[in-house]
Formats: structure tokens, C-alpha cells, sequence
DNA sequence: AAGCGCGTTAGTC
DNA sequence: CTAACGGACTAACGCGCTT
């Protein structure tokens, strides 16, 4: 296999970019989209915020009242997640254009394998055509990396933002990678980051210096030695399409409770969605879990495998019930709940040409 | 000991 | 006065069981 050419594309600030444009004025003024709960006095979370607002301090996953106190004349929208979806899918149609396998990583984010459509030296022509033809067809602005694989290609686009592009060829992965902070490498998270820290590792190329044994046996063998292949830069997982693992909704509660029964009434709403989600792709799943998270956010999961796989409404009620049940009687007040089906194939009767 | 199925948590956007 | 905080998804770990 020859050299790859790696393209992430990374929408800026996707959800309030789309709000402004159909209320320009939002432009100037700080703004936010929000996820609302129909909780009681709930203001709920920061899921995107415009470059303006960003100025004050203010970043998606915080609270809104948090958002409201650094920047009092914040103007927060409510999230219109289906209209943000039919935007996405017109975005990833164009990004579709510019390559053979497009692997859409999230709403507003995808991988492009570019390789036999350009080398590095000519990749960014590539990069303004792709920029031009989403701004064009759509008016929204993107960051794009390129990088000899995803991580650096993911990496790079979140270099230069908003509207921005970062080329990293091969040869300067390494200078590229050496100053960041370890919490910027992608796959540390919170409590990977305070671990390193522990040990004295604050920067990627501190990292390097941690043998493959050291970091296998702190985080485990997979984790471990991606962790120590990312430090390096190294990254051969494959630009892919993919398919959807499981459907799942999560909903937060009006108020916390004890009572199983609220929480049975929620889950059997959340369970109606998903059979939805699940029929109409004519889909069936052998796997049910069940998500409760606290007063205090913490998460606990509780899921049952079935002998068959089912799509069968009230099996799917029954178990969550179960595990409703099971988890209530021995734990504390619950705030969200949600149920997951998961282990999913192509209902029988479709048979896939490779079902012999 | 290697591999698999299962239940659970960490991580990302 | 204080406390207040979404939702969806994938990766992968550890365990127990089988081979």
C-alpha cells in the first residue's frame, strides 16, 4: 500500500453556524444552541456556541446558567436536532463528490480517503474546492485536516479554526505532535489526561518517552498501545463507511425519582422510539440495556442479551421493565433514563447475499 | 492460553 | 438564599466460560 492522504472535515460550530443563517443578526451577538430537558426548572447544556459567545468563555457540554453568568446577554436557541440532520446529510452528499469512501464519524464531522485523487503536494487545492462547494451549495464554513492517516488528519483540522485548513505531511508528524498538551490527543480523555499527569506526562513527546510495556500495563493492551502508536503519530485503521451499532434513546426525567413506575413509563416512551428506529430499518436486535444516570451524573448501565434476536415491541418493554426493576430496588433516585437495543442485524426474511 | 459472549464504563462530539 | 447539567454513539475492558 502506498502513501495515504487523509482529509478530515470538521463543520464550525455546526449547530449555531446553521442557526445564523437563517437569523444573520445572530452573527455578531453572542449565541448558543442548547439541549433542553423538559425538566423543572431546567436550562439545560451548551451543545454549540458561536465564535462570539466562545470570546466570553463560553463552550459546548456547559450548563447554560454557567453560559448565562459569563455572558448575560447570551441569546440561547433550543436545539432543532432534525433540521441540523437534514443540513448534515446535504453536507456529507457534497463531501461524497470528492472521494470513494466517505466515513461520516458523527453530525458534523467526516473521514475522506483522498489518496488516489491527490499526493500531499497537491492537496490543497483539493482541500479549497471542498470548502468552496460546501460554502457554495450550503453557506456554512468547515476546517479541514490532511495528514497521512485519520489521527493526524482529525488532529489538523482543529488546528485552525474556524474556517481554517492544516496540511501535516508525513515528514513533519512528528514536530506536529511533540508540544501537545496530551489532553489534545485524540483518545485522552479526562481521566486518561489525570493519569498521565500522575506519572509526570504532560506532553506528547513526554509520552513518547514511556515504553509500550509501561503504557499497556497502566491502561491495558489495546488502550496501551494505541496509546503508544498515537504518540508516534501511527494510526493504519481504515477509512470506512459505517454502519449503525445500536439505537438508542436517553431522556432526562421531569424530576428525580425513586418510583420504578415513573421511570417504566419513561422508558416504555424511549422503547416505542426505538422499535420505531428499529422497523423501519427493518432491523432486530438481541441486546436491551438500560442507562440510569443520578442526581450527581453519574452513569450506570444494566442490559439483558436475549436467546433470539427480536424486534418484537413488547419483548423489548418486558426486559427494560426487568431492568428497571432489578436496578430501583437497590439504588439511589434516578434523573435520566434510557434504553439502548443493540447487537443488531438485518431482520431474516431480507437474506443478505452473504447469508449462505 | 486463547477466544468468545456478556455486561459495564470511558471517551468523543 | 442556593442550586442549577443533553443526548447519542463507539471502543474496549474485565470477567467467566469453553475449547
Amino acid at each position: 500500500m502506498g502513501e495515504r492522504v487523509i482529509l478530515h472535515v470538521d463543520m464550525d460550530y455546526f449547530f449555531a453556524q446553521v442557526e445564523e443563517l437563517e437569523n444573520p443578526s445572530l452573527k455578531d451577538t453572542p449565541t448558543a444552541v442548547c439541549m433542553v430537558s423538559d425538566r423543572l426548572s431546567s436550562m439545560g447544556t451548551v451543545a454549540s456556541a458561536n465564535y462570539v459567545a466562545r470570546k466570553y468563555g463560553v463552550k459546548s457540554g456547559m450548563p447554560c446558567f454557567n453560559a448565562k453568568k459569563i455572558c448575560p446577554q447570551i441569546t440561547l436557541l433550543p436545539a432543532r436536532k432534525r433540521h441540523y440532520e437534514q443540513v448534515s446529510g446535504r453536507v456529507m452528499e457534497i463531501l461524497a463528490c470528492h472521494c470513494k469512501i466517505l466515513e461520516q464519524v458523527s453530525v458534523d464531522e467526516a473521514y475522506l480517503n483522498v489518496s488516489e485523487k491527490t499526493g500531499f503536494d497537491n492537496v490543497e487545492k483539493l482541500i479549497v474546492q471542498i470548502k468552496k462547494d460546501i460554502f457554495d451549495g450550503e453557506r456554512l464554513t468547515c476546517s479541514i485536516g490532511a495528514g497521512p492517516n485519520k489521527l493526524i488528519a482529525k488532529m489538523g483540522s482543529s488546528e485552525k479554526k474556524p474556517d481554517g485548513h492544516t496540511i501535516v505531511k508525513p515528514h513533519e508528524v512528528e514536530e506536529f505532535l511533540a508540544s501537545k498538551p496530551v489532553e489534545k490527543l485524540f483518545g485522552v480523555g479526562e481521566k486518561t489526561a489525570a493519569k498521565l499527569k500522575e506519572m509526570g506526562v504532560d506532553t506528547v513527546s513526554k509520552m513518547r518517552a514511556l515504553s509500550r510495556e509501561r503504557l499497556t500495563t497502566v491502561f491495558g493492551e489495546a488502550r496501551g498501545g494505541r496509546l503508544y502508536d498515537f504518540s508516534r503519530g501511527i494510526d493504519d485503521s481504515a477509512v470506512r463507511e459505517r454502519q449503525k451499532e445500536q439505537y438508542g434513546r436517553l431522556k432526562s426525567l421531569r424530576k428525580t425519582t425513586n418510583d420504578a413506575g415513573e421511570v417504566r413509563l419513561l422508558l416504555d416512551e424511549l422503547t416505542d422510539e426505538v422499535h420505531q428506529k428499529l422497523k423501519s430499518e427493518s432491523m432486530s436486535c438481541r441486546t436491551i440495556s438500560a442507562t440510569f444516570i443520578l442526581d450527581d451524573l453519574t452513569t450506570m448501565t444494566r442490559s439483558k442479551t436475549l436467546p433470539t434476536h427480536t424486534s418484537d415491541l413488547a419483548v423489548m418493554k418486558e426486559t427494560a421493565h426487568k431492568l428497571v426493576d432489578e436496578f430501583m430496588s437497590s439504588n439511589n433516585a434516578v434523573r435520566r433514563a434510557g434504553i439502548t437495543a443493540s447487537n443488531i442485524r438485518k431482520e431474516t426474511g431480507q437474506k443478505s447475499l452473504f447469508e449462505f
